[in-house]
This record gives C-alpha cells, structure tokens and sequence, in this order.
DNA sequence: AAGTAAATTGACAGCGCTGTCAGTACGCCT
DNA sequence: AGGCGTACTGACAGCGCTGTCAATTTACTT
C-alpha cells in the first residue's frame, strides 16, 4: 500500500484537501461532522502527514535542538529523556547537538542551525546557558530558546532552575549540624556557573553560623572526579584538616572519597563527603554518598515546554519555572 | 539579508538551478570552472539548501534515527557521539529514539517512525539489535538499518560487533593466571544477548584449564548495580566462596564491589572483582576497577558509516566490521 | 572535417503540504 | 421574509528543491 497522502484522505471524506489540512492541525473552525468524517479517512487510510512537506509549506521544522556540552553522561541522557517527553506530546522532534563551550566559533555553527531550518528552537543546557555571546546572538537574531540553570542575563528567554543555592545552603547545615566546624569546600567548573554558584550557598550557611570563614578550606575544581581528587589531596594533606568536605558535584565527591580510601580514612568516620547532582556513582561508590537531587527530567521536560508554548506564539511568562532540589543523605556523611 | 535559496545561486552563477544542486550534492560530470563558480556563489551568499525542501523532492529526510533502550547512559552518549561524528561528515542529522525493548508495539511504533518519513534509516543498539520481530518488521518493510552488537540472524543487516566472548574468555584466563580457582561469574540479562553471551568466554576459558566447572558458581544478574550486589551476596554468602568474581558488566561488578565492603572484604586481597564495558564507574570506585573496554564511540561511527553507505545505494559486504575489546587492568584484580 | 559518443547543462514538472482569500452555509436579528 | 455577521469550506498558488529528459557542448574518431 503506497503511503496515503492529503489528497487521498480528503477525497475519502468527501472533503478539500485543506480541511483534512485542518483537522490535522487541530484548527478551529471545523464542524464536528466534518472533523469525524475526516478523522475515519485518516484511520482507515493510516494517513501521516509528511513532515517534509509541511516544514517547506509551513517554514517550520517541527524539531527542536538540544545544545549541550556537559561531561555528565548521566545528566545529558535525563535532560534528553525529559525534553523528548515534551516532544513526542507535542509532535516535535528533538535534534541533539553537543558542541563545545569554548570554541570561538560556536554561535555561528549554532546559528548555521537554526538558518538552515534544521530546528525551530534551542534548548541550552549548562554551561552554554551563560555564553554570552551565544545567548546574546540567539536573541538578535531571533532564534526562540529557553535555558537550563542560567545564572545571568535572565530576561532574555524563558529558563528553568533549581534552588542550587538554596540546597547547598541546607547541605552546609546538615554538616554544621552533626558537629563539623571545618568542612572543605571544593568550587565548581568557573566556566560552569550553576555549579560555581553553590559556592554561595556554602558561604551563607557558614556566615549563619558562628564558625568563622577559614579560606584556606575552598579549593577550586573543575568538575572532574580527577579535579576533585587532586583538591582531595590538597585538603586532606593539610595540618588541620576538615573533618568534612563538600565538593560542588557528585563527581568531584568520587575524587574525594577515592583519596581517602587512597589514605586510609574511614568515612564517614574520620571524614564527611558531600556531593551534589546525585549522579549514579552517588549510590554505586562505598561509601553512597549524600547528596543533593535534581529534578533534571522535568526540568526538561517543562523547558521543552516553555519552548514548545514560545513556538506556538503563546506568551511565555518571563520569570519562568524554579523547582526544587531534595537533598539525600546517605552514608559518607556522619557525626564528628 | 534574507536567506538566499537555490535560484539566487543560479542567478548569480550565471548557471541553471539544476547545477547548483548537481554542486551541492556532489553529483559527478559538472565541469571544474562552473563548479567553482558556483561555490563562490554558494559562499558569497551563505547559502545552505533548506533541508525541507530537499527532502520533499527527493524523498529522503537525511535524518537518521538511533533506537535504544539501554540504561547505560554512558553507553547510550558514547553511541551517540559516534553516529553524530558520522552523521555530521555525511551531512545527515539524529533523531534519538528510546523505547521500550519489551513493549509489543515496539514493531509498529518504529515502522510509524520510518513510515512517516522521518529518518531514512535506523541504528539498532542492544538490547534492541537482538528483538526479533522488530528487526524481521524492519527487514520485511525495507528499511535500511544497521545493528551494534547483535547475536542471531545476522544476515539480515549490516552489524558492527565486539570480540566480547574472547575478552571474556581473556579476561577469565588473567583470573585463573592470578591462581584463582574459584571464580564466580554473574551473567548478563538473558534479553540482554550480547552481554548474557560473554558468559561463553567464561566457560571456555574454564574448559581449557584443568579446573572443573561448578554451576554453583554462576549466578544470573540482570545488569543493575543492584542485581549485582545482590548476585554477590549470594556468591558471598557460600562457604566456599569465590576469591574471584567476574561480572558481565561493570554496573553489576560495581554491585560486587560495594557488597564485598559491606562485609569488610579487602580487596583484591580477599576477593579480586573484574567487569565489563569500562563505563566511567569502573575508575570512580574503590578499588578501580579492572575491565574490558569496548569501542563503542567507533562502532557506532562505524555503524553510522554502514547504514550512509546503503542509504547510498552502495552494497555493503555483510559480515561486517568486528572490532577490538581490550583488557584494563586496575586494582581490583590481584593474586589469589 | 565530418561523425559519433560522451560530457555537461538546463527546462520543467512536481514532491505534499499550508497560507491566503474568496465563497458558501448557517444562526439570529428585526 | 430579508439582512447581516459569523462559522465553515474550498480553490489555488507556491514553499525550495530534485528527477527526468531533452538540448547543447566537448572530446575523440576516422
């Protein structure tokens, strides 16, 4: 059976070609007869529309890009999963595009995408969600897009995050709370700013305290289990070392739990570690580490929809979705 | 500058259309002189073919789709990033699609996808290479798909495999040379074929040494980091215990890992643990783990590659590529 | 130099759909 | 019953490209 077209459909239903036009695309003004008319052709012909043909009439592509460049496997694959879900709903198609953050060139290859009606609009997740000078090239030329965990410049689309700082704040406590007073901190990615600024909430928790800030015990990494070993090892060879250490993220954490089984510490005993994403390796390393937990698939999930909304020329509420993070304690953490 | 279509080239080429389009699409027998003078066109007006257009004329979507169900996210990425690098040397983009390997519609979902001219062919990834009805759906329906890793009718498609059964059976000859002699194994998901199969190698390996095979000794996992564990409990809990556990994947040797400090094994001291794939976990944990590392950014580069060929109309020889897994040996392996 | 095959080029008709706009049917008013 | 506004429907012209096929030019023969 050769594939049905618009024209088989509407010569079935007894109807023009641009009414099946219509029910397909869900335009008002058809009569209820009609639209049932034409819904029993489209059935009983098994009728899709080709995308091809209507990306050309209708100067959309119905696919919208996914932009990442993030090392986490495990995140890239939630965002994914949540962005499709949005999708498949809403009969877009997701274009995946990793690329790199630093690469000079990389707001032109992105706007080579969108130019070549390849995708009507960009997910950004971070870091590129404070590129500036992709975010800035993406509003001038008029590319619709929302961003994951923007730190700045946040009227120029529609975003969604996370309290970060928020629940770094509530992790520094939960430390200060089972009796540490020196707790390592290890910085996030600069070029990562969502991650950098947990830092802020660390800060805050410790200024809430009376333990004054000793800022030999903030080490910056740079988001890599190798990165937070290497801060690990810098903390744990101090004199006076911390009896906890909150890396910014979960695989820094496995750096750090590393190299203190590498000297002997038992945890969390002699040491706390902190993490935070809650990756898979939070529950897979000994022992599981205490965390803080994203809801990255609906964050995704609600971005896509935000873009999906933008594209159906719905207005889109500015100061867009903020969901919680939960922190999750396991055992790496302990009294001192 | 609006953007500039297929005649604006002509036009300021001085040539008809249709050569542009024999440039653009490398098409053979356009002298040098007019393909070069359409190039400076092409250049001088940033022209990009609309990807809509082309494909209504041509009948094609230059989209390839990339099927998977696998809870491996660092697997899935790695797949990704290999048939991406492809895609973007051939000029095709990717359409993810997760799905459910043991949902009944799975067939049908899939032909819907092709059908409505989405992607002009498929990747197969496990456990999805080895669903039947799905690849003889395929097969029967003509469309063009290449599998990772499959391990029955092999004839259908174009495939990119692994030695796995002979890393395995590697991988258990260095145990066995460590002076292990009981050496547990926890075998793959059944659905799972190409990680289930590398239970072969453990057999074969075992056959060739004098030691006698002990069923008791194998124990079927289902993949998970907590199947693993639980696997190992029970090999653990034998009072002749293994001194050596190898499992089909790392998740599950993860799981091994975990379980043996729970009950305060040293490793490898007490008992070496060995897996496969070599995902990110393996060097995260405590002791790292020793591994077997598969290609799977290039066999997916690789697939990518063979599937473009038969959308090219060039024959592929069938028994296709067989790629190399190799043997990384960490600190959970040591001598009995 | 004429003749033939091969290389190169262009004219044109769609691919299957949507946007525009004009037309027809219907509901409700006086 | 006539008039008017609104709901509904259809005719038609492309969207920007590729396939077909015929026309033209070039290359190579004898």
């Amino acid at each position: 059976m050769a594939k049905a077209t618009i024209d088989d459909v509407a010569a079935l239903a007894g109807v023009s070609m641009k009414t099946v036009s219509r029910v397909v695309n869900k335009e008002p003004n058809v009569r209820a007869s009609t639209r049932e008319k034409v819904q029993a052709a489209i059935a009983q012909l098994e009728y899709r529309p080709s995308q091809s043909a209507r990306s050309l009439a209708a100067n959309r592509s119905y696919v919208l890009g996914l932009l990442y460049d993030n090392p986490s496997a495990s995140y890239v694959i939630d965002v994914q999963e949540g962005a499709l879900q949005t999708c498949r709903r809403a009969g877009y198609d997701l274009l995946i595009h990793p690329c790199r953050h630093n690469e000079p060139e990389l707001a032109d290859e992105v706007l080579a995408l969108v130019r070549h009606s390849r995708v009507d609009g960009l997910i950004l997740t971070p870091p590129l969600s404070d590129i500036t000078q992709l975010v800035d090239g993406l509003v001038e030329a008029g590319v619709p897009f929302v961003r994951l965990s923007p730190t700045e410049n946040k009227q120029a689309c529609p975003y969604v995050q996370t309290n970060d700082q928020e629940a770094a704040y509530d992790m520094t406590c939960r430390l200060l709370e089972l009796g540490h007073e020196r707790i390592g901190f290890i910085a996030g990615h600069p070029d990562h700013r969502a991650v950098a600024e947990r830092y802020q909430g660390y800060l805050a928790a410790l200024k809430e305290s009376r333990i004054k800030f000793d800022k030999t015990l903030v080490v910056q990494g740079y988001n890599s289990f190798d990165s937070g070993r290497e801060c690990a090892a810098q903390l744990l060879g101090m004199n006076d070392r911390p009896t906890a250490i909150f890396a910014s993220n979960d695989d820094m954490a496995a750096g750090v739990i590393i190299e203190a089984h590498h000297r002997g510490l038992a945890m969390p005993a002699e040491l706390s570690v902190a993490g935070f994403d809650d990756t898979p390796v939070a529950h897979q390393i000994y022992p599981s580490l205490t965390t803080v937990s994203q809801p990255i698939t609906e964050m995704a999930s609600k971005a896509a929809e935000l873009l999906v909304k933008q594209l159906q020329g719905k207005a889109v509420q500015m100061p867009a979705a903020i969901m919680s993070c939960r922190v999750i304690v396991r055992d790496s953490t302990g009294k001192r």
